[in-house]
DNA sequence: AATATAGTGTGTAATTTTTACACTAAGTAA
DNA sequence: TTACTTAGTGTAAAAATTACACACTATATT
């Protein structure tokens, strides 16, 4: 019923979960607050969308305000209503998640005024969260556990070029479980969206490992497909 | 960023594509719009969130205003939220899905003042909606093609006690493909969740199919694993 | 130069799952 | 009794999944 639109108040937000991998870890993006309610508490980022802009523009908006970051695979996947969930008035909130490689070249950018610091925190050992950001995170977790399989968002946790002991370890670690090692690489392999390139990692003191590539185009053509794990 | 409450004019609403299946067909619910703008176009039913609802009371509200029914399975997927998606203002809207059985028993309470008529249209054969509501729906029917592979949602379109063949019949609906009776069958029986009843459909002018009733207690074993078509 | 170390990279057999496919049985209607 | 219509059933071939272990290579250490 969208032809009365009546004079009301109510606040829409975007809250994002940002899943970072470091190599070793995952973990996600949190702001120490710094003002009441749940001050001295973290909380995932979040930002109100602004009038003239779209829902995902906005999502990206507030991530490169956060980080400074551009072009990262989002996407939204629900929306947080309860009516007191905030303690100051009606905050319908949308949750996005996002996936990002961190470490080496880029750093985040400092973050704004609203928070006392921003950090990276290892998703094995969260503090308490604020609001009711526990639940959001909870359940962009386990979307990207259930969308880990059928589409290829592990590549946005890694460098452009990683082995393909990297890419299981990402898999093992949102998945929450160990692979095995000969039938991950047949099954990954198997999909044909990887480029084999002709290096080798680097710097490490053993063997190194042969470098691969996520091949978008060679994805984009078996569109309809589904990739499963 | 939660912490601030301006005062915005913003409208949060709930949009639902109720899918109704008579034995035959596919059917969604729409209205035919009785305001401007848009009307006489037909439309998803939709009402604006109230300010002390959660979302999914909310559409439990607007389902039940809309249809007189309770007791359904409603389920969020998507909010869409472009700013110029409604001619009159910022409205983002949530939309949910629920599926529904028709026609014997219980027929649909009137729908009240700002729709000339409500009907149940068979989805082969949609009229030009208003907003943006075909893809509203469009992006309704993908969810609901993935969310019957993986879970019981289908039963819901079902009388409580259906036959094998009715139920390959709204996986065909809504999967838009034959798929073969014996593999079928296999299948389907092998997960364990239906139950093979006493009784033998009747009215029929041939042989008369087994019924067979969803079995909640052993789906409700079963949580964790995955069904799986 | 020899050795220790640590991770890379590979194949196969057994099992399970999926697919393709056609006829007889049962009930109703004429 | 016959015609009609849908119910209900099995099997063999192909494909996918699982479980499983060792030799190779590069570096670091002595």
């Amino acid at each position: 019923m969208e032809q009365i639109l009546p004079h009301l108040d109510s606040v829409f937000s975007i809250d994002c979960v940002l899943f970072g991998f470091d190599g070793k870890e995952l973990k996600i993006l949190l702001i120490e607050r710094n003002e009441e309610p749940f001050k001295d508490w973290w909380a995932l980022p979040g930002n109100i969308v602004g009038p003239d802009e779209s829902l995902d523009q906005s999502a990206s908006r507030i991530l490169y305000e956060l980080t400074g970051l551009r072009g990262i695979y989002m996407e939204q996947y629900y929306a947080f209503g309860d009516p007191h969930r905030h303690p100051q008035g009606r905050v319908i909130t949308l949750a996005y998640y996002a996936l990002i490689r961190l470490g080496g070249d880029k750093e985040l950018r400092p973050v704004s005024n609203y928070a006392k610091r921003a950090n990276w925190l290892p998703i094995t050992d969260l503090p308490k969260l604020a609001f009711d950001h526990q639940k959001i995170y909870d359940k962009g977790l386990e979307k990207i556990k259930r969308r880990i399989k059928h589409q290829p968002i592990a590549f946005e946790l890694l460098p452009e070029k990683f082995t393909l002991t990297q890419l299981q370890h990402v898999y093992e670690l949102v998945l929450g479980k160990k692979l095995d090692k000969r039938n991950f690489r047949k099954k990954i392999v198997s999909f044909g969206v990887l480029k084999e390139l002709d290096e080798k990692q680097k710097g490490v003191s053993y063997r190194a490992a042969t470098l691969y590539r996520f091949d978008k185009r060679k994805y984009a053509k078996l569109f309809g497909k589904e990739i499963s794990f």
